[in-house]
DNA sequence: TCACTTTTTGAAACCGATTACAGGTGACGA
DNA sequence: TCGTCACCTGTAATCGGTTTCAAAAAGTGA
């Protein structure tokens, strides 16, 4: 078992056949191999300028023998580009989240460019963490989602003249691919109130650093205050995000003691799963007794009993258009500030008129 | 409208003002400032040696003051760390692949890596393809979904001497983190054999370059076996994913004709789903008329009527694993070659006995 | 064949951080 | 006061590509 102990020479001797570094080939060993100079190298295996085809193929030849792979941080050293983009999301296991990246990356993916993702939890102390973390790695552009932010973040982001893109959300100032939260959800809402609903509610995430939600709700009692209606306080809870979440939202609702609503809008289609259940465990009919919509049109949405009426808010076509965006601004090209993608909502099974409204 | 045409002059001078490349800062101009040389700054800034108390200050003011960022490339190339592993999955809107590189994300990042994600399409050139797109990027580690792949691709791995982990499978020669898919999936064979059943069926994902779902059909196969059963051809179906996959599954084995099985293991929970909605449509009686398992433990899994019954193969956990193991490895320390996570049958009231067997 | 373009080419500078190494400083004991 | 040592600090080399520049080679027309 014991190792024999090694002779004291071989101790001394340099260990020159065994440590070898056995380091991955440069352009330096592509270049000695084909008999040219690294320039040349970079020319050919970059296509940026002519060379003769003999010494072509010759580095082409050294390159494919050695296994030769560029080092990517001497690379974006040199040409002062990463090639590489970053994004900071609120959450990564959120099906639109999830949408918007996977189109987003995509759409870079042509360019040759690299996502990096990154997610806040929906704190705005983490999205500067986040984003600084990603603008030290050197990134060429960067997605962010809402509007507001740390005011420490957009100075970096100005001070390091990194394009920037902002989703799901219209601001007044920065560049902006998406909506009008409040106008959507107050489209929602007049179609809750053209089914005759008076009383309706509302079960949303965490609003806390999240502007998206707030102006959502805020779109809400916009549209009933223009038909001179009002929501109760006891109509409006915020939970955490899931399906248990939004069971527990509408318990919570009950359990205030004031009259249920006959509408609820979710702030997604998980929570409005979860308020259909704890619905539906207590003997309430939907729609009959309560209507319900979500948000995202989630795989599942179609296929609940009753199937979801939700508002779809496009995340794939946001991440394109992301993506084109960033595109252009980096290549230096011209761009659009605002660009509006529609919200849709999708009207299904679990909506009707209040029964209420029926008998009347 | 027209532009004032400019004065000639104005061409010829250098338009030194306005020009004004405005480069970012970088530890020069840190040094400059603070009146001390670049090793000092670096020194300061990543706290690597001692450094007089107001010359530190002097540093740190500067850096402020400037908001100065260090540039990763150059980093990356000096330290030959680039502080970024990657990663490639089959499909990144796959629940079990999310929840996967987001603990595995997590674990990394306390450590301060990166992650680039990048997925693949269940398609073996795919992932040869992204997996060198990273590599040339310069990634310290590497996870892989399964242990099929490209040759090439172990070459290149090898040859770049970047640590690699395997997950989701157990693989003979390369370092794994998972669980035996064709033993999971024969247990959960077993369970219901126990509970009577002997018309099993199976309703995967595509199973082309995709050794995962390969060997839990293996498995299903082994356990009928075992017991002197076998699997009808007709009640073997392979479809795309989702909810509509699993219905069109369903569908496609009532058609074939034979006595459909009395239960089906499906591939995801999201499958699984579209089995029982199927199922349903056709007034048939969950668990009565057919038990159904599903795979990944999704959020709604345990909310949908009756709960799924499903396999847990915990991805989170397996995830954080693999950032161990890699994290260790990049550090040179020693590491485990195989981590079993055994996946789980978390039984709930999608199957039971059937019917034929009550009646027995 | 010669003068003059045009195309290829290699040497060396450069990107911006880290770090080996050598030199400088001050403290302390003799 | 001097030598020694511990501790700081700056100079310069380094990482591995890309790119500028000027020289060399090849091509062109007379």
């Amino acid at each position: 078992m014991a190792q024999p102990e090694p002779r004291k020479s071989e101790g001394v001797t340099k260990p020159a056949i065994i440590q070898e570094p056995a380091r991955f080939p440069v352009t330096k060993d592509v270049a000695e191999r084909a008999g040219v100079s690294t320039a040349t190298v970079s020319r050919v295996l970059n296509g940026t300028a002519r060379v003769r085809a003999d010494k072509h193929e010759a580095v082409m030849k050294a390159a494919e023998e050695l296994g030769f792979v560029a080092n990517g941080a001497a690379r974006a050293l040199s040409k002062r580009r990463f090639m590489a983009v970053g994004a900071v999301v609120p959450n990564i296991e959120n099906e639109a989240f999830i949408r918007l990246l996977s189109s987003f990356q995509d759409r870079l993916r042509q360019e040759g460019y690299t996502l990096i993702a990154a997610n806040s939890g929906y704190d705005i102390d983490n999205v500067l963490r986040e984003a600084t973390f990603l603008i030290e790695r050197g990134i060429d552009g960067l997605m962010l989602v809402g509007d507001i932010h740390h005011p420490l973040l957009h100075a970096r982001i100005e001070r390091q003249k990194i394009p920037m893109v902002q989703v799901f959300t219209l601001s007044a100032e920065r560049a902006c691919i998406g909506f009008d939260n409040a106008a959507s959800a107050a489209r929602a809402t007049s179609y809750l109130l053209d089914l005759g609903h008076t009383r309706i509610g509302v079960i949303s995430g965490l609003r806390k650093d999240n502007d998206r939600g707030g102006a959502r709700v805020e779109g809400i009692h916009q549209a009933l205050a223009a038909r001179g209606l009002r929501m109760l306080p006891e109509h409006d809870v915020e939970i955490s995000y899931g399906i248990g979440g939004g069971r527990d939202g509408f318990r919570q609702m009950l359990a205030s003691g004031v009259e249920p609503p006959t509408a609820i809008i979710c702030g997604t289609d998980q929570i409005a799963f979860g308020t259909m259940i704890e619905a539906r465990s207590r003997g309430l009919d939907i729609p009959g007794d309560l209507s319900v919509i979500g948000h995202n049109d989630s795989d599942f949405a179609a296929f609940l009993s009753p199937p979801l009426t939700t508002i779809n808010v496009h995340s794939a076509a946001i991440g394109r258009a992301a993506g084109d965006h960033l595109l252009a601004r980096m290549s230096g090209r011209a761009t659009i500030r605002l660009t509006e993608i529609d919200a849709e909502l999708i009207v299904r099974g679990s909506t009707a008129p209040p029964r209420s409204h029926l008998r009347a």
